[in-house]
DNA sequence: GTCTATAAGGAGATAGAC
DNA sequence: GTCTATCTCCTTATAGAC
């Protein structure tokens, strides 16, 4: 997991807690996911997560951010790219090598998985901000109304590639590029 | 709301408290709703909905057990159809139709909300479940994996349509169909 | 940094009167 | 059908010892 900057003092364990309350607020879901069960999986106490986090929020937070600023050094160079197909597929494989690559792909897994959570958390909404920007540049300025549905859709392909993936002989990855590379921008 | 079959004897309160819960879970989610929001909004107690249902995820499952029976319909008629490009928009255009038509549509939104929550509950894994035969029918037998990717994307863009959702003037229905039918499958 | 202990509150669910 | 009252359980979060 490459999560934030964990302060270098400590043993890894505040990236280790946010390594495991990734996987179970994907599996079941953020809400259903209680601190005791993240903290019983690492084998500790509940209060030595408060240690590292302020509050169960702080956990999914720390996540977010991170992505934030990825996305928003994506955006910005993707506003400075030529307004045709080939500009617009080269900001989808960017977006597609940047966010789904290695385990990059569980935070935005865990992003779908828990879309009512982050509608409630300031991340989240930041979050869907950012997205909304990318579709926005996708589409073009002045876009038909079309070209706007298009361009949201294209990006959406890439995230519901998860509902596609059954055949095991076929990988995420390889599908995830398909998937997006398949979709006319 | 068309929900179930309610005892005709009743005066409409457990389709009032559906149609109530589903707004709420859609909004908030489905853990993050107690049932005192729920009975409060309706003007009512807590204990009166449990005269209703049995418990809070019978709630969801009268909303989810109606669904799968017109899906299995729906199958069932697919799988009669021709498995070329026509009979493909055939099957995808009646799944719009069917499903995002009037207030059907409010359920499916839920249904994108709250997706870990189905994954625990055994209606939300038979909704899932038909949804995969859909996508294989869409995708014809002995389909290439870039075939399964495609119909799995098709069925997918319909229910994204909610993210792409932002102009004012152009109104949902319109966009799904647009979303829908632009799909290439 | 991690522990024990506990506070404070809300959740789902039930019993029984009306 | 709906109410009041209550039970039980589990949650997030904090205080303070080690």
């Amino acid at each position: 997991m490459t999560v934030g900057t964990a302060s270098a003092s400590t043993g890894g364990t505040r990236t280790r807690i946010q390594a495991v309350a990734l996987e179970l607020f994907t599996e079941q879901g953020y809400e259903k996911t209680s601190l005791r069960e993240i903290a019983e999986r690492l084998g500790v106490t509940k209060a030595a997560l408060y240690y590292h986090f302020k509050s169960k929020d702080d956990i999914v937070n720390g996540l977010v951010m991170d992505r934030i600023e990825r996305l928003d050094q994506l955006i910005a160079w993707a506003r400075e790219q030529p307004c045709d197909a080939a500009g617009r597929r080269a900001i989808l494989t960017r977006y597609v090598d940047e966010f789904f690559a290695d385990e990059h792909h569980l935070v935005m897994h865990f992003f779908e998985q828990n879309q009512t959570v982050l509608k409630s958390l300031a991340a989240g909404q930041q979050m869907r901000q950012r997205m909304l920007q990318l579709a926005d540049i996708l589409a073009g300025p002045d876009p038909a109304p079309i070209a706007a549905t298009r361009a949201a859709l294209a990006l959406f392909a890439v995230h519901s590639s998860w509902f596609a993936v059954r055949n095991p002989h076929v990988d995420r990855t390889e599908q995830i590029g398909r998937a997006s590379c398949r979709e006319r921008v």
